[in-house]
DNA sequence: CGCGGGACGTCCGGTGGCTGACACACCGTC
DNA sequence: GACGGTGTGTCAGCCACCGGACGTCCCGCG
């Protein structure tokens, strides 16, 4: 855990209810789960549970973005899936597992409702709200890995870097973020010259813009030109971020 | 829904404590599954549910084994999850989804427990042992999806045959199946050509013998050789597959 | 102002697996 | 005994991506 220090629930951003289940959730059980949680912000790769540790504390995102990833015998790591404003990261632990193989950490930096596992329970047992929601959330979540499997077994690594691009501009409703080829290669468990040679056609074709860690997408349905249909079938199963309009700052919103 | 008529669930191998979710519930709620549900023999590619089409029964495998399967834009298919006698087919339905972009059919021809959505909503609201099971298989099979996304990302066609191969012997609990290349392709989501190549010299070595649709598993210790760590970090999460020893019958039967 | 390191660009050889096509071997059927 | 369907073996050509290695740019820092 390589959090920050909590940040003052009262914060500009730091409302749950920017967390669709939270926000889906009737008042007192939202309540419960604020007044029991904690507002965190977290940095770039603040671990939330590694592979085979205990998962003592979930989160549910509101603007930092996660993901699951997966790391192989050789070192070598590959995203699994991914995490924001639309779930809640440890489902292992809602589900009765105290922990998992895979590892979640933090992929964009923002804020997230820390809640731990013994209170969460306390929540769940009064079998209401959100106990629907996070069985609707598993069962997409099950769709978006499925989905993944078949995505990266049979296509292109540049269709999946334009999928990666608008999944994480969708959870973080902001053109620009933090992001860094070795990362992206990371997530795609690709190699870091493959990535700079795809990532450099985009931007010659005016797609995305980036330097030195900072990514903007600049054409929102350009880059939805060019990925495959798996970037929608997932996105169809989120309702939370199908509805979600991005933020209406940015020029290159989606649909 | 191809399934042939129904068989007397006292039939020899009808017996559905021969799947290890029903097998852990207490006498009482298995004998209501049982009344409730109905033993169906299952052919190859007998489909239980289409991509995007209603989940009306959900199916507790005996002895058959069950894909679920990703049909890319491409008509290419990809298997993303195995379903044996450890677990359940229609996951969605239990999550309270009443449909799945992806689909599922039977792999290995044999019986499974079919149950009704409607009844399976009966014996649940119980609230008994088996939600708590159905959430620790649930869990399981987001450990195996996420595991395929890592292999099928990084490792070698060879080594995902031999792990093919290994999962649906630990299913199956018998040395030879019905397999054809075309189909371990298909599951693979790589070309048939490839598979024959690779399962050419997997046979000339003597870990497999195989004829015109018949697979014989001759030495399993081999293939364990031969596959990547993923066959047993999924194989690990599935307490009912670890634990059942394969047929005695079986020479080559798992450590 | 010089230095070091992080982020990015690029090159070449190697290869696993795809594309597409063709040939054979076995099986049941007529 | 001829025949078509199914399952399998094999080939040449090709391309995306890997493996490893350099070079460059920019920033922060001493």
């Amino acid at each position: 855990m390589s959090a920050t220090e909590p940040t003052d629930p009262g914060t500009h951003g730091g409302d749950p209810r920017a967390n669709a289940i939270l926000a889906a959730l009737p008042p007192a059980e939202l309540a419960r789960l604020r007044a029991l949680g904690e507002v965190q912000e977290l940095d770039v790769r603040a671990s939330v549970y590694e592979p085979g540790g205990a998962i003592t504390d979930v989160y549910f995102p509101l603007d930092a973005v996660f993901s699951m990833v997966a790391v192989l015998q050789d070192e070598s790591s590959v995203e699994v899936g991914t995490i924001g404003f639309e779930g809640m990261v440890g489902l292992p632990a809602f589900l009765g597992s105290t922990s998992s193989p895979h590892a979640a950490y933090c992929q964009v930096p923002g804020r997230a409702l820390r809640v731990g596992l013994p209170e969460l329970r306390d929540v769940l047992t009064d079998d209401g709200a959100l106990h629907d929601q996070l069985h609707q959330y598993v069962s997409a979540t099950m769709v978006q890995l499925a989905q993944n499997v078949a995505c990266n077994t049979g296509h292109q690594v540049e269709q999946r870097i334009c999928r990666w691009l608008l999944t994480t501009h969708d959870r973080v409703r902001r053109p620009d973020f933090p992001l860094t080829q070795e990362f992206l290669a990371q997530m795609l468990g690709a190699r870091r010259p493959t990535v700079s040679e795809l990532a450099g056609r985009l931007q010659q074709r005016g797609l995305i813009s980036y330097s030195r860690g900072q990514m903007t997408i600049l054409d929102r349905a350009g880059l939805e030109a060019c990925t495959c249909e798996c970037y929608w079938t997932i996105r169809r199963t989120f309702p939370g971020i199908a509805d979600a309009a991005t933020d209406p700052h940015d020029a290159s919103s989606p649909a």
